[in-house]
DNA sequence: TTTTAAATAATAATAATTCTTATTTAGGAA
DNA sequence: TTCCTAAATAAGAATTATTATTATTTAAAA
């Protein structure tokens, strides 16, 4: 997604292209770990020094409600975004608090097709995620999936 | 898992079987729907006036550390605790906010086995949980699995 | 029983998030 | 292009969620 898009997308909401979106929305794609609004802010700050923490916070807000961005469930401290939009699971690993993009189609179809073939009476499915969770071996390497 | 099943585990993990452990237990383990702190002191004060809120979130941290209690995994407010202990998964239902429990063994291993089959390198797999979001058709009633 | 380390109540402190309002700005209209 | 206006922002106050502190109480071992 790249700038004109991003212009096109909040055009389509009605939602002004302002500076401070633009420079967030980049932030949050650049970034791909999941950012915090505070790690947003100090990564945004350098480059923009006037931009408030509740701009953050309510532009972050903004585009979950847009559907640009999501929020990512955790068990813990505060609220996480990403902006991977394409179907995807996260890796949550306890000892170094990162969560990794963890992306397999066939799984995702294997548990939905399992899913929809269950069905569950009085509730309409929007969305399967898968989280892994465990722990790296060693902390300083990524993990590999194979 | 009783009274005393409950206090020979805290015994084990050397911690003191207090009425107020008890009471917030036991409140869990009732409620089945994943209370927030709030919700178990709401639940709890009418019949231990004295309980401090403080204690609670005291409490559920210690079951937790304990292996007691987890928490779950939310996108939003408040931290909330589950009691159930046994290998299940949960469905977010978005306009009613609520949490219910899914137990399905057969799609647990199906997908368990597939990571295993995967391997992720440099990381140690401890726990595998399946998210099911979405909105229930009719809010007043209950969802039912087939 | 007595002892004592651990736990609790009460409350202060901190962290995360939302709200309020005066000012600024994007984007459409003239 | 300039003007207009609704929407967005900055700054900071307010609220909510959680953690820390400390004097007092209590479970459980001696």
């Amino acid at each position: 997604m790249d700038f004109e898009a991003i212009k096109a997308h909040l055009a389509k909401k009605g939602l002004k292209a302002t500076h401070q979106r633009l420079v967030v929305l980049q932030c949050l794609l650049m970034l791909k770990n999941h950012p915090s609004v505070e790690q947003v802010y100090e990564k945004i700050r350098p480059g923009n020094p006037t931009i408030s923490l509740g701009t953050i916070y309510k532009t972050l807000e903004t585009f979950v409600e847009a559907g640009i961005v999501q929020r990512v469930s955790t068990k813990e401290g505060a609220m996480k975004y990403d902006a991977n939009l394409s179907r995807h699971d996260h890796i949550y690993s306890t000892n170094t608090q990162e969560i990794i993009d963890f992306e397999d189609e066939e799984l995702s179809k294997i548990v939905e097709n399992y899913i929809n073939k269950k069905r569950i009476g009085n509730f309409k499915v929007n969305d399967i995620r898968i989280q892994i969770e465990g722990e790296k071996i060693n902390p300083e390497k990524d993990i590999d999936i194979i």
